[in-house]
DNA sequence: AAAATACATATTGTATACAAAGTAAATCAC
DNA sequence: GTGATTTACTTTGTATACAATATGTATTTT
């Protein structure tokens, strides 16, 4: 029985955003079909439909990658992802719907439960999933666009985040325990239609999520120097 | 001789942003491929591609449709562009390319030969692509999408901007001639790498669109009311 | 031996036939 | 006459065969 085409596409960018999939990979569209049992043409809408949203490229002649990750490109990230974070949690607090808060207090659970069981993917997936619901809740079809490509990578470049925090000594603050709590304050925020706590609360978990990227990229100098002189 | 798919998807951008193809309208996948005369493959595949970037909505089943423009998503338009045009602005003039420069300078005297001959379609088209090429030099890969998006509804909705100026009177200021100023001076500013002026004359820019679309949308009380008193 | 060309192979793009779903019209029941 | 159901027809989706393009390998040339 071959797959449905949206079970597809969930799951070819569910494996993208959890690196399952690795930046720059080559996607063999032969293979897919076979993998899923449906045939070349709506395989190929599918990885038409992937590029669009921004999980893959497409290139004429000469196959289809999974959506690279350069340096360049991360600069650019640290600079929107505030800005349009910030205006979507704004409009979501404005806008949410009662059935809406509803799903999105349902993958906050799911969250709850993949972080209990430590498994890193379902973090990364359900963490995703919660803000993209919340661009969602949003409702502006002009910047869902860009919150979807920034969610693509961020899942992408944040994934040391979830898995980092396994060695947190414990003197560290629990980063996870943090962002967990931030995303119950943030459904809190939106129920109410505080706007300004929304963004306020956005903020400080992109803060969190940022400086830990951050130390990632530019590692503690001591410990360089460490190296050096040891 | 079957048309390019590069001069297909650039053709029906342009009917549809000059509303040639009005929103809404559905469009004849046969009938398309009888004019272009290529198959339905490519031409399929053609359409996705403009759903992906928000020219039309492929509906299951169901055919495909010129995206709409709902009065909804009017409010959603006036809040975002601002926003991402401003922040669009600011990146173009830090990254601009003395090449995308002269590219964006050709574009400019397209637009003014527009102008000069008086055809509403060419206005709107070279209009849509100064606005564009000021995108790429922004050189952001994550608000390119929602830049993208606001360009194809304001191409539409300030559709009238174009065409209302026919009736100016000699007290009114000639709109086209700011508008087309405005584009001389962000050039200027963009070269310079002046960020802050950049903005400034984007947000100048984006009000004077803004104050017509509004005018057309809430026309002078007065006229209403001479109507009903009349 | 290195570079370049030509050939073989694999992969991507296109056309078309067939299947499935939706739409509209006509018939039938009430 | 109105409403529901069946049937014909149109449109959309899928499979597959064929064409064009790219890639890698072997052969030739210098």
């Amino acid at each position: 029985m071959p797959a449905s085409k949206e079970s597809i596409l969930t799951h070819l960018r569910r494996q993208i955003i959890t690196l399952e999939l690795a930046p720059g990979a080559m996607l063999d569209e032969a293979a897919l079909c076979a993998e899923f049992d449906i045939s070349r043409t709506p395989m190929r809408e599918i990885l038409r439909r992937l590029d669009g949203e921004g999980f893959v490229q497409v290139r004429e002649n000469r196959g289809v990658i999974v959506a690279p990750m350069d340096l360049r490109s991360m600069r650019q990230f640290f600079l929107t992802a505030p800005m349009i974070y910030a205006a979507i949690s704004r409009l979501a607090a404005q806008n949410a719907q009662p059935e809406q808060l509803d799903r999105l207090t349902e993958i906050q659970n799911a969250f709850k439960k993949a972080v209990a069981s430590a498994s890193v993917e379902q973090m990364v997936y359900y963490n995703d999933q919660f803000h993209y619901q919340i661009g969602e809740m949003a409702d502006n079809s002009y910047l869902q666009p860009s919150l979807q490509r920034l969610l693509i990578d961020h899942a992408r470049i944040g994934q040391t985040f979830w898995r980092a925090d396994k060695q947190a000594s414990a003197h560290t603050p629990d980063k996870i325990a943090e962002a967990c709590r931030h995303h119950d304050e943030m459904i809190a925020a939106f129920a109410a239609g505080d706007e300004e706590l929304a963004v306020q609360l956005t903020l400080q978990h992109w803060e969190l999520s940022r400086a830990d990227i951050e130390t990632y990229i530019h590692p503690d100098p001591l410990a360089l120097e460490s190296l050096m002189t040891g």
